[in-house]
DNA sequence: GATGAATGAGAGTTCATTCAT
DNA sequence: AATGAATGAACTCTCATTCAT
């Protein structure tokens, strides 16, 4: 993994997990209230409870930190996302499925989902390169899953397309908060953006409204 | 407007008007190149094309700025939004029109949009509720358009949720063209959204392809 | 007097004078609340009734207008004083009314002789002695009036210790009023002083209490 | 005591004593030459003997150094009249060995005083109350000494009248110095001063020039 | 491995002064 | 004679980073 790149003083890997999972989730915490330029070196430390001193035995800069942080938060991300999905079962019902439970981890993730949004841009060129070939990993699996459970085909760059129209809807959901939050309750969201994309599917369009959550 | 709630110390109306401008002209090439945070008001007034004391006299906290080039780049979008739009001649082919022209705009305003996702939560809660009163005034025009320009009912829900999806499915043009623009042409991209698009809508399924640009 | 070595660009005397009594009225009012230093340029011409640039045009240094205001206080207290005392008619009732008039000058002057205890030291060494020579004539004129008042005969030194003392009395009353005014009121002050003053003097120590207000 | 309000991002508070001591040394050097709004806040760490970074480590605001300042002369003066004053012995004698030793200390903190009365007016209500408060202590101790030593009884505000010129008498003869330093020495001044004092105080007027120094 | 005091470059902001109009 | 926009040196304060203990 990249995140070995980051050099640390600290021989025992272990301890370095360790050390940087507090960091990670510290830096998580305030920089949802406060964005990575608000927040101090110092405050990290203290959030992740060791010394300022400490915390650069664990990062070189500060920028390690919001490395780390994004990484985490992708990691975090696929990990839900892949333990909820059955890509083994391809079925209409099945997109649906996929669907809701990306949405809903969306919601769980909105303020992690903004840090992205609005930091990404501060990592360096390289990582930030890596970030984003996180972020495209997961369209991958949702390109996959209506591969899978679309009847008849659509060609590669319907699928990609409408892929990330659904993965940034699921963004939206929370970088819109304060606007569609008004109007929506999650489930109503979920439910008519599933209609929308059902009806511009090809195939029969009946069937929806069982995937339970 | 509320911009003139930034206070100069500066009288002449015009003065400001043309020095603010240049500030602004100045600060968006920075702001696309580093971000607000990394910007210093040093370099926004040496781009701007006068000295640091200069600048201050304009505004009063490097904030100022960055509310004052959110506005700018918002009034922009709908200045060129409104020109574009037929409002009065609702038809199907129109609603196509529109969208060309937004996505249009978008790919041209790519960098100024990102901007606006990255640093607008940096303004104080006043002045960020005022930049997102114009994003929400941008959504509503695409409401009226489809509204107007779809034969066939739809809920005020379905109405606003397609109009969110337009909008964002716009920016993302830019925040992941890393992505899609090496997958899409920009007209690739357009077709293929409009298409999506039409499809999910009541009425008739052809005529589309004809909205020339 | 040492207040033509300010230079104005200005030629028109009478105009030099209008323009400084303005400005040294609108610097008193401002360095009364604020002090000198936290006192701007741009704030004396706004409250001068004029611009920056025509404030320019009649001093050269921000010093010249403390050195202007401390000059002023100082011949607001000697016309003051000239005009009260009369120091034709010795005896030891004129020493009281002297008193008396200075007590009652200081108290009204107190926050103008704040501003000199506070701002002569910023003048330069040269305008500072100037001013502080100011000073020394009022106690010389105090000094007269003891040594015509008192029939008995005191050495110089006792003159000067006496007249220096009732000096700074007058001042104490301003610039400790935080704990004075809350234990005496001005007549007491002036009555308690002024009998102190008596009892240390030679001469019979009768016939107080006389000298009216 | 209040000067544990002045907040450090230091922990030892061995080390902040001493630091902040270094820090008054140097910033009253400062001071007595300039005052304290033409002192930078580098010149000041750097009469300390440390950085920018390191004094800002030990304060807040340049205005708590000026705090810690004032708080440090009243201290000091104190400390010295305390260890100098015997208030068991009452005494007309002891109040003369009591005003001379005060005299000698004004003599020896002349530009400290000096500072007071320049810059106190510079603190924020709420600090320049607090210091206020201990020149009132110092009144206090006077007041204590007079009651004790004098035999025949004075009003409340008679001592009080009295403590209070007794007190500014010391400090004139620092911030008059240019005018009194020249016309007397020190002794002569203590001599006198002390003279016109028993003058007039109620008892015998005998027994003087004999409580040494 | 952990600590936290020390550092100083660099940030935002102010304001006395000038000068073209 | 009056104006006020322009200037930039200088100020206070912050904070990422280091390193001796």
């Amino acid at each position: 993994m990249e995140k070995d790149k980051i050099v640390s003083s600290v021989k025992d890997q272990e301890l370095i997990k360790m050390r940087r999972d507090q960091m990670i989730k510290g830096a998580i915490t305030l920089f949802k209230e406060k964005g990575f330029h608000r927040t101090t070196t110092r405050e990290i430390a203290k959030a992740s409870g060791f010394s300022i001193g400490t915390l650069y035995e664990y990062i070189r800069t500060k920028e390690d930190i919001l490395f780390l942080t994004c990484d985490a938060i992708y990691d975090q991300v696929r990990e839900r996302v892949e333990s909820a999905f059955d890509l083994e079962h391809p079925s209409r019902e099945n997109l649906i499925n996929v669907m809701k439970s990306y949405f809903y981890l969306m919601d769980e993730l909105q303020e992690e989902i903004l840090i992205l949004y609005q930091e990404v841009k501060s990592l360096k060129k390289e990582t930030r390169k890596y970030v984003l070939q996180k972020e495209q990993d997961m369209v991958r699996m949702l390109e996959k899953v209506i591969v899978n459970c679309v009847p008849e085909p659509l060609t590669k760059k319907e699928v990609s397309l409408i892929a990330n129209n659904i993965f940034i809807e699921g963004h939206m959901w929370g970088f819109r908060r304060w606007i569609l939050q008004k109007q929506f309750t999650l489930d109503e969201y979920i439910e008519l953006q599933i209609t929308m994309l059902l009806k511009m599917l090809p195939g029969e369009h009946e069937s929806l409204r069982k995937g339970g959550n």
